[in-house]
DNA sequence: CGCTATACCTAGCGTCCATATGTATAGCCC
DNA sequence: GGGCTATACATATGGACGCTAGGTATAGCG
């Protein structure tokens, strides 16, 4: 029953950071950004995006900020820091790498 | 260790399966097979390959059988199975999917 | 006043892969 | 014949990760 396809393990982080690179967002935001420029392709549940922002925070990937929202409600907005762009490099290579990697396999790159 | 990058969380099925669409192997066979054709960027480690191929059989994508090996040992020789190939199939777009939307995220569609 | 959309949070669970360890044999070199 | 490496399989343990399912709360709208 796996094949409703959730965003590929391991890759929240990057999309997160990569989101929280264009600009300050509170979570709801976040998902939402990524749901569309993903073409609807990507869903991140609710149950896995706070948690990850709350990990990414403690290690000092972005800071966050109670503020009242465009729909007057308080939200917790998120900033990037200089160390969350780093991870955001190192992240966004590896990726790339890997798919390169394995796609490579994929291909079957003798025969 | 010099080529430190493990695999994709979620691709080893499909890396193994894709291995023994080409032909029949034993699992050391599979993982050499997977680390030179992505030029030794991805490592099977050993304890992820043998569980996952138990898994495997369990769910009818492989079947197994001990064999003699060209080095005189005897070596567990194992074939896709005709639901293999049908997972093989689905695994196979959902990643290429999937892929493509993280990498739309990542290229930032919008300013 | 109920409904929906917005917004955040946590507990619990299952899946997945790596680490570490153990077993065993073939072939080679000295 | 003793040691070494490569080949070959297996499991136990543990951590990381993301989803399910639930809960709280408010703004805006009809």
């Amino acid at each position: 029953m796996a094949d409703r396809s959730p965003i590929l393990p391991g890759t929240l982080d990057l999309l997160v950071l990569k989101t929280l690179s264009v600009g300050v967002l509170h979570g709801y935001g976040i998902a939402q950004h990524i749901h569309r420029l993903s073409r609807e392709a990507l869903s991140v549940e609710e149950g896995s995006l706070y948690p990850v922002l709350q990990r990414m925070e403690t290690k000092g990937w972005v800071t966050s900020e109670w503020k009242q929202s465009p729909t007057n409600r308080q939200a917790r907005y998120y900033r990037i820091t200089a160390a969350g762009r780093r991870q955001l490099g190192a992240e966004e290579a590896n990726f790339h790498k890997s798919v390169a990697a394995t796609t490579r396999v994929l291909r079957g790159a003798e025969s």
